[in-house]
DNA sequence: GCCAACGTTGGC
DNA sequence: GCCAACGTTGGC
């Protein structure tokens, strides 16, 4: 069973296109300096999911992103303190969810992305994942996970 | 562009 | 260890 979790990213800094390009390398989710984030990255396993949510102008869940490798050093820190993950793009969400209209759905209610909107690495609850998989036009229970 | 919420820093 | 000041994030 995977743990699901919610990345966020401001489509200028890094955008889904540009995700979905990297392919099967996978792209390194570096530059989180916060250590909330940084603990939830920690926590993560191979093969764990998570939605990729546009923050900024477009506020929506675009896509869904596996994470390919567990956690390592941010090679931009030379601190050591800051780590990252590697994820990999798997698929679109064939109807992006919009933060207002997760905002209406009294299922997702108390999602961190609802409650604590700053945060950029956040956990996701199964039925939360569901929902919002299956809002978005997507079957949960069709993703092929390694 | 504004501002509320949150996290971090540093003086005491 | 407290808390005021400051910086950043992100929704609006």
């Amino acid at each position: 069973m995977p743990n699901y979790w919610l990345f966020k990213s401001e489509a200028e800094t890094w955008s889904w296109d540009q995700q979905v390009a990297r392919g099967a390398k996978g792209e390194a989710w570096n530059g989180v300096r916060n250590y909330q984030a940084r603990n939830h990255m920690r926590a993560m396993k191979k093969g764990d999911l998570g939605f990729f949510y546009h923050s900024g102008g477009e506020r929506r869940v675009v896509g869904l992103v596996r994470v390919l490798n567990e956690v390592h050093p941010d090679s931009d820190d030379e601190t050591g303190t800051w780590d990252c993950v590697d994820l990999i793009a798997i698929a679109p969400l064939p109807q992006p969810m919009t933060l207002d209209r997760i905002k209406t759905e009294p299922e997702l209610a108390e999602m961190v992305l609802v409650k604590n909107s700053r945060l950029s690495v956040q956990p996701v609850t199964e039925s939360e994942w569901k929902t919002v998989c299956k809002l978005g036009g997507l079957d949960p229970s069709k993703l092929r996970t390694p």
